[in-house]
DNA sequence: CTATTAATGGAAATGATTGTCATTAATAAC
DNA sequence: GTTATTAATGACAATCATTTCCATTAATAG
């Protein structure tokens, strides 16, 4: 049932354009973050592709990592413990945009995306605001709420 | 001109009143807070208090900022790079509830607090929203925006 | 198929932060 | 003020996610 190395042939174009080349490695990887709603440390994704492809580092997949970042064909999150995650970042399975929230208590991340239209609004409105107000180029931002999940918050 | 010192007794006991003791580290670090608008990191607070008092050593640093945090006196800002910066929480200095604007180039960071009044309806649905959809206990919220200052703009 | 050079893996390095532990100093009790 | 108690300190080592190095391997152009 898993969708398996299907997109490999547009894969293989994109790396093309950005001049890398298609690997085992970078295919296994994708394959992975494209089957999962999860939210991975770049030791999670190692720990897995581990099982079916012992051959593969830990380096390569943080190398992987920075090169499916920098074709922004994966995100990498930041929820404030030292441990990078990355999720693919167009999938079908998830919202396109898209906030988080994160449990401080396991590290539990949900995808949500309520509240876009006043949040794109706001988001709008302050982006202009502030390039005008202090002279900067607003490039990204960032939102994200932290608290407890149910589980947490019952066991505290 | 600077303000020196000045509220150590209101600090002494709120020190107290957390059961910690007030030292010489505690009162020098949150002395030079008091009297920068920069969002310092603990080696750059240890570097400046240092000039003064070369007998404070990082890890006391790491650990007073550990204990202001904890007491809410400083407020402890991540903005990705694998640095941590202070600032002291409430400031007359800077707007109350006020949130980031970083430039991904210098490291430069704008305290902003516009449109905060929209912003905070947002916070408000979005909390609201999400505690009962997810069922979390949202206890906090991280708004930043990335780009470039004027002055990496225009190197770049 | 061969040459070119990007990609890889394993080990060592990095760098911010934290842990250890003997020594010092802040506070409480006298 | 002196003393006893125990938190706080400083120097150093340890941690741990991520990077860097470098000799080897493999992807692709021709
Ligand atoms: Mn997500
Ligand atoms: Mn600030
Ligand atoms: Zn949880
Ligand atoms: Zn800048």
């Amino acid at each position: 049932m898993k969708k398996c190395c299907k997109d490999s042939e547009g894969w293989q174009g994109k790396f093309h354009g950005y001049g890398y080349r298609m690997t085992v490695a970078r295919e296994v990887i994708l394959d992975l973050l494209s089957n999962t709603d999860k939210h991975m440390s770049a030791e999670d994704i190692y720990m897995k592709i581990h099982e079916t492809h012992p051959n593969i580092g830990l380096t390569t997949v943080y190398r992987t990592l920075e090169v499916l970042s920098d074709m922004a064909l994966v995100f990498k999150l930041d929820i404030g413990d030292g441990r990078a995650r990355y999720e693919l970042a167009e999938s079908p399975k998830k919202p396109n945009h898209h906030h988080h929230l994160v449990c401080t208590g396991c590290r539990k991340i949900v995808d949500y995306s309520d509240f876009i239209d006043q949040e794109v609004k706001l988001l709008q409105d302050t982006e202009k605001g502030l390039s005008k107000k202090y002279n900067f180029k607003i490039t990204n931002h960032l939102i994200q709420f932290y608290g407890l999940c149910g589980a947490c918050s019952a066991r505290a």
